[in-house]
RNA sequence: GCCCUGGUGGCGGAAUUGGUAGACGCGCUGGUUUCAGGUACCAGUGGUCGCAAGGCUAUAGGGGUUCGAGUCCCUUCCAGGGCACCA
């Protein structure tokens, strides 16, 4: 930012808070303290802290979302998810404790066990709010290829979460009249393959399909077991586990019939919930198959081959594209060619479609928590549910509500907040008692930066014309999909909206990385290991450290902190020190350095040429650096090497402070500084 | 298992487009100053042979492309991170 303000640009550098959440409900209850008293007294050690640090932010425009200010501004944009109909309310299979009769984060549910109680976690429905993230699905893919200024890791990372996948989705008819099970499948080519079909078991048809067999209560007895699993912990469960239904389904294409089997590896939430079992060109269906000695079939021989393998010496799936092989009138297909043939046929018979499938679902943003936003929903008997009309924002937290963790949403627990009248219908209703997550909070806050104090409106449009979108956006990587994924989203929705320019909302993002301990472990309070901002500024100052640590290395990597170089820093600035005021009376008599060098007529000697020519190297060098690669580590360098140039030719020259070159490199040395060490530069500058 | 990073002296790292490998700093060695330690300053510092000039060798291992490779290609190994039965 001292850079780009240097170079002649307006910059807006602010900072703010993401206050709400729940390690800050959680450290608070640990203290017996509120969570606004926890969180407003780190906000003042931070603040402190960091204006130690020289960071040059324009305080003016900070913000903190667990401030009504500002969270009355995360429920306007609730109501406009709502309006636009990209909220909803569905029920969402989560951990449940029984004993504490809450929700747990997947973090507090760790080995299938409450992290407060050890009480076994139960898998239950819930009725949460959640976001139609997935109906933009396509556009946030799209939209990274718009982004040159972003790092590949984090696109490629997005590009796996959203998870496109192109198939088709095919119908396969159970016998007995029951239905038809859908499947979705990439590989429409391998129909001819499969030999069975397996579902999840929360699969809705799975009732139905087991009616009447005598296969019925071993299959609810499987159900049982794996019910209360975690997709994580089922995925850990050993083997390929599943039973039979008695059932049998038609391949709509062969006809052969096929036997239903309920399985451990097939997940509901995802595509179907249904898959066709190819043993031979899946490995997962491979396992099942040769686990449950299920019939192999090769229908894909490997392009150049002349026959298939056969089946039963196969050591593994062939899952490869290649010729089609015992596959009626698809025989002889390239697998490309197959897919296409087949999905055609499939959408004659009405039993099949083209389908795209994404691993990214949609966004659930409820919280049983307390120390998040209101969700602004009333639920009148009458009416359902009701948004609160705009002019009563913000939905207050209520200062004193039941704080335990435990018993479900705390504000579930107060009366005042939860009693209210029917904006529609004016009778008695109830609000939502539930918080949103904090992700939302952080999905739009660089637009309040624009308009903090505004009490008409979040941000003002006009303003957001002139600095949207953030030209420069600085984060850790663990930031790579949620947070970035979700901020894309809101400014997808707001560019629909017109309240802001452009299509995505950070054009450069950049991956800081991390301060390590000196044995390159993270720090950590129970490591013993952290090295105190307070305490650091109070040993080296503030500009040594600040240049410690851009020297250190490239800012995208982690480094390990090193106390003993901090001292070879201090070094470098006693000798910028010295050097500058032992000739800054010299300097004085010169007058502005380097003015009219060129055009004065006067005749440079070979060292001032040498010198001139270095210093101008160097303005090069760090200009370009800090505005392209950022590699602060390298711009530091180059100072420390001008440096001991300049000090080389005052050493050499007992005129040196006579040379308008000399007064020019000492005076480029500190404007180069000024951005890395601004208390040191400013000062030299004035003196 | 898949995906993404990365691997250069004793250490952090530099080498931006294929063009003098090891900039800059730390540490270490020797020296000057000092009663002494520290500070400050000077010189040296990848390995190896040599009194020296200089030679040879070297960017995790192996192979390749090129007049030329730390950089590009293939392959193996190692470390860190992300995702994880995604049909």
């Amino acid at each position: 930012a001292r850079f780009r303000r240097m170079s002649g640009l307006n910059v807006m550098h602010p900072m703010g808070w993401d206050a709400f959440g729940l390690p800050a409900e959680t450290a608070a209850i640990a203290r017996g303290l509120h969570p606004r008293e926890w969180t407003n007294s780190n906000i003042s050690n931070m603040r402190a802290q960091i204006k130690k640090l020289g960071t040059s932010y324009d305080w003016s425009r900070e913000v903190n979302t667990s401030s009504p200010e500002y969270y009355r501004w995360t429920q306007w944009l609730f109501l406009l998810m709502y309006r636009k109909g990209l909220a909803y309310k569905a029920e969402a299979t989560l951990n449940w404790c029984p004993l504490d009769q809450t929700i747990l984060a997947n973090e507090q549910a760790e080995g299938g066990v409450c992290w407060r109680c050890g009480t076994k976690v139960e898998r239950r429905k819930v009725n949460q709010w959640f976001f139609r993230i997935t109906n933009y699905a396509d556009k946030l893919l799209e939209g990274l290829d718009r982004l040159p200024g972003w790092p590949e890791r984090v696109k490629t990372m997005q590009r796996n979460w959203i998870g496109r996948s192109e198939g088709a989705t095919i119908a396969f008819e159970v016998e007995g009249g029951v239905g038809k099970i859908d499947v979705f499948t990439t590989r429409v080519d391998t129909l001819y393959g499969a030999t069975y079909l397996a579902i999840a078991p929360e699969h809705p048809l799975l009732k139905n399909i087991i009616a009447g067999h005598e296969e019925a209560p071993l299959v609810e007895a499987f159900v049982a077991s794996v019910q209360d699993k975690s997709e994580i912990d089922r995925a850990q469960l050993l083997g390929r586990q599943g039973v039979f239904t008695g059932a049998y389904a038609k391949n709509p294409l062969s006809g052969e019939r096929l036997p239903i089997w309920v399985t451990n590896y097939v997940v509901a939430e995802y595509g179907t919930g249904a898959v066709m079992g190819v043993p031979a060109h899946d490995q997962r269906d491979f396992e099942f198959a040769r686990a449950h000695e299920l019939h192999i079939r090769t229908v894909v021989k490997p392009a150049g081959a002349k026959r298939a393998p056969s089946a039963s010496k196969l050591p593994s799936a062939f899952v490869d594209d290649g010729v089609l092989v015992n596959s009626g009138e698809f025989s002889d297909m390239s697998s490309p060619e197959a897919r296409k043939a087949m999905t055609e046929k499939l959408v004659k018979r009405g039993a099949g479609t083209a389908a795209i499938n994404y691993k990214l679902r949609d966004w659930l943003i409820s919280r049983e928590r307390y120390w998040g936003a209101p969700i602004p929903m009333i639920r009148c008997p009458n009416d359902g549910y009701v948004p609160v009309p705009e002019s009563d924002l913000p939905v207050l937290l209520p200062d004193k509500a039941p704080i335990t963790g435990t018993q479900g949403s705390p504000l579930e627990h107060v009366p005042e907040f939860m009693n209210t009248t029917c904006p529609k219908c004016g009778g008695p209703a109830t609000r939502e008692p539930e918080t949103m997550d904090t992700f939302m909070c952080s999905s739009w806050y660089f637009l309040r930066y624009l308009s903090p104090h505004d009490e008409i409106e979040p941000w003002s449009v006009d303003d957001a014309r002139y600095w949207a979108p953030v030209d420069h956006y600085i984060g850790g990587i663990e930031h790579a999909v949620l947070h970035l994924m979700y901020a894309r989203f809101f400014y997808e929705v707001l560019r629909e909206e017109n309240l802001v320019p452009g299509d995505e909302p950070f054009m450069r993002l950049f991956n800081q990385g991390m301060v390590l301990g000196e044995n390159h472990e993270k720090m950590s309070k129970s490591r013993g290991n952290t090295v105190g901002i307070d305490e650091a500024v109070a040993t080296y100052g503030a500009d040594a450290l600040r240049i410690y640590e851009m020297f250190a290395g490239p800012p995208e990597q982690d480094f390990p902190w090193s106390t003993t170089r901090v001292a070879g820093v201090t070094r470098t600035l006693k000798r910028i020190w010295r050097l500058v005021l032992t000739h800054a009376r010299a300097l004085e008599q010169t007058g502005a350095a380097g003015v009219g060098i060129a055009r004065d007529g006067r005749v440079l000697s070979v060292a001032e040429k040498d010198l001139r020519r270095s210093v101008h190297e160097k303005i090069k060098n760090v200009t370009e650096e800090l505005g392209d690669r950022m590699h602060l580590n390298t711009c530091v360098s180059a100072i420390m090497t001008l440096l001991n140039e300049v000090e080389d030719f005052a050493v050499k020259h007992d005129d040196a402070a006579d040379s308008p070159v000399f007064a020019e490199a000492l005076t480029a040395m500190l404007l180069l500084l000024a951005p890395f060490a601004p208390h040191i530069a400013e000062e030299l500058w004035e003196r």
